[in-house]
DNA sequence: GAGATAAATGAACGTCATTCATTTATTGGT
DNA sequence: ACCAATAAATGAATGACGTTCATTTATCTC
């Protein structure tokens, strides 16, 4: 019969149904539709929908910016990468869960990724048992950081209870004259700033 | 009538279903049916599912073990905290998505726990201005660390794409002569360290 | 032109969360 | 001590949703 459909097909209705209508709109039937294709056809290219969410995910791991291992230094392609990685799946959090377990085994493009970064560690330095507690580590904070830029402006309004948490209050006061201002990006770059100066110090010094 | 129901217990039966059967065993049904009950009539205390999910967040936000903030050493209490949080969380990742979004309005033992964290980082000498997004940014590397820590033992395992893939895939042997191990927790410690250092730096020098 | 095969169909299932009219038991007022 | 008001539990029903399967349809091969 006619191959209306593959999954290179699937995962693109999937990424616009997921651009347009958010992961609760992305139900099978729903994908099915916007293919012109009954639910049911579907699963002779994927087995679940959990497969498409994992060809969701792979599709978006290649659209990571890890470009500058190659060409920047450490500090700089750790900082490039990791805005990247964040701002692509602050966007797509319910794949976070998915991609924190999935084994690795059978995605390329997540592979690709991770040797280029492997291999800009070892240019950088880092002793090779180093490395992949390091990026582990990187990946644990992007991924936490990807769930809180999604949270909303006044995540950290004390209501009621404020006069029981002054200390409290008043830090979250402090940040602006606005009633509710959440420091998702300032924090973001605090704390990889801490990461990357503290995982910079485990390279191997030139010349020691 | 007789008020066989209310919302701690239905708490309590919760914690207990999710220790048993997980998050997929917690159902509204099996929820009711652990408490002798119709489905239906825990519409009488909670408004849905997630506010049960709600309900078994702030419970288990009172189980972090924040006390070092008021006794330890900065470094130590921020330890204490992280590990005690991450090892409650790891266990209930299905959480996360909705804890990193939900505002702490009427959330009393998130509030209280942030209260303390709050004012050990001011007894520690932080500027006040400094102190919500240094937090925000080590929970955010909890949070990820937490899904980390159920990632399955061969998740880095390379399988038929190792010979694309040669210092990721070294790396990665590297770790250990057995097959497949995760390096979960030497990462979570590394990534902590580095946090702790590179925080800790924002704090005032006393006497300069 | 006759299978063999890959792919699409539509009906059906089982599991969920949730709603609602109804019943049941308890409480507070007189 | 009764009655009305009320809070709480019931059970049936609903509408999504993911998934399965027997059947049909179109294409490819010999």
């Amino acid at each position: 019969m006619a191959a209306i459909l593959d999954q290179d097909g699937i995962t693109a209705a999937a990424l616009e149904l997921i651009s347009k209508k958010g992961y609760d709109g992305l139900t099978m039937a729903a994908l099915a539709r916007s293919l012109g294709v009954a639910p049911s056809a579907l699963y002779n290219h994927v087995s679940s929908k959990d497969d498409v969410l994992k060809l969701v995910e792979e599709d978006l791991m290649s659209k990571v910016d890890f470009g500058g291992f190659s060409t920047l230094p450490w500090e700089e392609a750790v900082r490039q990468w990791a805005y990247s990685y964040r701002g692509i799946f602050a966007r797509h959090t319910p794949l976070i869960s998915v991609i924190a377990v999935l084994p690795v085994t059978d995605a390329p493009q997540t592979l690709a990724m991770y040797e280029a970064v492997t291999e800009g560690f070892l240019r950088a330095g880092f002793p090779e048992k180093q490395i992949i507690p390091s990026i582990v580590a990187l990946e644990a904070y992007i991924f936490g950081a990807a769930f809180d830029a999604n949270a909303p402006a006044d995540i950290f309004d004390s209501g009621r209870l404020a006069d029981s948490t002054p200390h409290f209050t008043s830090a979250v006061r402090s940040l602006g004259p606005e009633r509710n201002n959440y420091p998702s990006d300032l924090a973001f770059t605090m704390g990889l700033d801490a990461l990357i100066t503290g995982l910079g110090a485990l390279r191997e010094q030139p010349g020691s």
